[in-house]
DNA sequence: TATCATACCTAATGTGTCAAGGTATGATAT
DNA sequence: ATATCATACCTTGACACATTAGGTATGATA
């Protein structure tokens, strides 16, 4: 089984600001932290993870800045703003609420004994 | 906040789905049942719905057949096929691993103490 | 005979994701 | 020099699922 971003579909905004919350980060970095905080089962497409960019920067969920390491490919940082923390903290409770729900679906449904 | 049924985005098939298993209804009655057990928090548009249903019977997880009752409007009943709990048993085993992954992101950034 | 609840359905549009491209820098090997 | 790889960014077109906004029809009630 692989385990796409479509699996994550409507959360993808929230995962990355939540590890924007932690420290700025950049694309390329963010993407392989999340490969490896979920076992190697998840990662997102480059589309996906800078369409989502855009559209937090549109938002004004996150800032941008360019940082030239010497001897290095140049990066695009991002940074969550008072914005953004509110967006997130409201997505997460609305998360809650909604696994709340499709666990009572879901949640007793399937035979773990076979 | 309204929950639309955005936040159960990929997950309106497998919850039909799990509802069939334990009866054959219709569409009707199985979207007041969503709005009933989530606590009149969420209900799906009528569109949303039986769009679903015209996928999950063209893929063979359900069929379908009229019932017309006496004095009573005819109402097109659904039943849960072997490969539909083939494939509800899979989306929870996704689920469930999705949620878990999410869960790391999501579950310790939000700050209850406020 | 008008209106409401029940009960079904479709077409056009929107949103987020993916597949498949592209550009450019720095390191390494030939 | 120049080929190749990893790093690092970006865009376009297509697709899937959900929504908005309609539509049809029956039975009960006013």
């Amino acid at each position: 089984m692989d385990l796409t971003g479509d699996l994550l579909r409507g959360h993808t905004d929230a995962i990355l600001l939540s590890i924007l919350q932690t420290q700025d980060s950049y694309g390329y970095e963010i993407n392989q932290r999340i490969f490896k905080q979920s076992n190697q089962l998840f990662s997102l497409t480059e589309a996906t993870l800078y369409t989502s960019f855009k559209r937090l920067e549109k938002d004004g969920y996150i800032v941008s800045y360019w940082k030239d390491g010497i001897n290095q490919v140049p990066r695009k940082y991002y940074s969550i703003t008072i914005l953004g923390q509110e967006y997130l903290k409201k997505h997460i409770d609305s998360y809650h609420k909604a696994t709340a729900v499709i666990q009572t679906f879901l949640g007793g449904t399937h035979g773990k004994e076979d």
